[in-house]
DNA sequence: TCTCACAATGCTCAATATGAGCATAAAGGG
DNA sequence: CCCTTTATGCTCATATTGAGCATTGTGAGA
């Protein structure tokens, strides 16, 4: 007996698998860049992190390492066929490994969201330009409303010394949408759009990249406290290499000597005893993290530098 | 046309509301503390949040304040009609409301979790004793597994130079569930326990006390850099009563003088202009919660010292 | 009325942690 | 052999934190 009134629903379970690629982090699509792995929860999962793996391996042949979950809502309409859909959507890191199938691979997540890669000059004037338009857009609202997004403008986007905070990207995704200016939020106002760079960033299905600035959000805020970085890195690693890790990551740029005094520090990591030359410099000192403290690190926590640059 | 192998689900909504009793933070709960506010998902509800307000405002009059998403799962078992449940549970804080529907009521949360209230020394020596019945336990599990058990309890209940870390209520409940040290183990591996007293501390139904324990060590985690314990204070309210919040909350007391030299840096309070004056000593000033700064506070965060003794 | 216990409030001081920068070391390329 | 480049080591000013002493108003009881 089903009671009156309670819906059934689909269950269905999506991933953002993250890596470290040559260029940064990287996020495992389907559909060439278009979609993140995912599927409905199936009388055979034993539970639905176990289904979320058991899609990710059978649409991509990636296994994800380190799982955490993110978020989990429900569809705002009822489908076709009657059914509405509940999604819970998880945060995997592992390390980078190619793909052989077709439509799947893995796209540079600044592809996704360029205003949030500010390593360089030229990136920080993107997102300034970004800021400049949302004010523009702020001008055509009620008067009434103008002085609330204004202040969160400045909060999301850094102005007036408010800071730039890396891990507000849902933040800052959400404005941006609300606006219009990101090619999702046109299609739904106009229409389908045929036009491929309608807004800002690139799109995705559904609300996938949504889901994708939310595990951005986590994953930035995470590495500040949690030793997650180094569910991504090669067992074997120099300092630099780890600092790259961390500022492609967090999209800033970090104060070298400090970031490794924090890190050596921690004593999370052992030198694993060579080196690394690398085209001009000093060749640096190979370092290795110390899985047998995975249960500390889980549970005690640590910390890696995040902050301003140079 | 459904897929084959798809299961459709049933949506469980679960809330966690918490709230300051007199006493410390108290929990809104049915059947005589015996579960917590739930019902499944329906075809009105416009977003799970929704469905979880609705059911609770039902259930037992309250409304629930700050919300904020824990955790999804899915039952380990198919049920008898066949279908799955999916259970999404909620932790929501609200100022404190009294209660008139039958075995609906607040209770305590350290009735489900005695050992984590730590304010005292006798209570200290609860959670010590429960450590010895512990290391007891360990001694007859398989010789292999006992190092990492023994590195485990000292990580959750602090030992050997490790501190006892308040936010780990669901480390250190799942850790003595396996011991079968809580009444929930017991009645499973023993059939139905009619002793109500059999393990340690109160307990609830199916894994409403896990969901518990998940929420506070949420909340636990949570104050120390959101301004979330203002969502459960009166209007107006003493230093000194913020203190007690606080502490009752993370179940440890802390330094008064750093505590409000925090706070009161943190400009998140503001004078409200008149005094309370209680049995003995000088009276403590009002102050109030800017509100006003709630985006702000939301976004930015903040952070209160939860720390050790004195 | 005078004292005392009590909690609130104010302030100091040492120990750490953090942000920023200078200096040196060890490679490769002309 | 000099220059550029990256790694590594170290210093110093400043901010944050942990801990404790001192002072201020109150109510209660001698």
């Amino acid at each position: 007996m089903i009671e009156e009134n309670v819906s059934l629903v689909r269950a269905e379970l999506i991933a953002v698998l993250v890596a470290l690629g040559p260029e940064g982090p990287e996020v495992l699509t389907l559909k060439d860049g278009c979609m993140l792995p995912s599927g409905p929860l199936q009388t055979q999962h034993r539970s639905l992190q176990r289904g979320m793996r058991d899609w990710v391996e059978r649409q991509t042949g990636v296994r994800p390492g380190h799982i955490e979950q993110l978020y989990t809502f429900a569809d705002r309409l009822i489908s076709d066929d009657g059914m509405r859909g509940v999604a819970v959507s998880y945060l995997a890191l592992t390390p980078y490994a190619s793909v052989g199938a077709e439509d799947v691979g893995w796209h540079r997540w600044y592809e996704y969201f360029p205003w949030e890669e500010r390593r360089s000059p030229a990136a920080v004037r993107y997102a300034d330009h970004l800021r400049d338009a949302l004010r523009e857009w702020i001008g055509t609202q009620p008067p009434a409303r103008q002085s609330l997004l204004l202040h969160r403008l400045a909060l999301t986007f850094g102005a007036e010394d408010h800071e730039w905070q890396d891990e507000l990207v849902l933040q800052r995704y959400e404005f941006l949408y609300e606006a219009g200016l990101v090619a999702e939020a046109i299609e739904k106002k106009c229409g389908v759009s045929d036009q491929e760079e309608a807004g800002a960033g690139r799109r995705m299905a559904d609300d996938h990249r949504r889901i994708l600035a939310t595990a951005m959000g986590r994953l930035r805020a995470k590495i500040r406290y949690r030793p997650v970085i180094y569910e991504m890195m090669p067992e074997l690693f120099t300092l630099g290499e780890l600092q790259d890790a961390v500022e492609h990551v967090a999209g800033c740029l970090v104060h070298k000597q400090n970031f490794r005094r924090q890190v050596v520090q921690q004593a999370l990591i052992e030198e694993a005893g060579g080196e690394r030359r690398s085209a001009g410099g000093r060749p640096a000192r190979l370092y290795r993290f110390r899985r047998s403290l995975m249960l500390d690190a889980q549970i005690a926590g640590s910390k890696l530098p995040v902050v301003r640059g140079r």
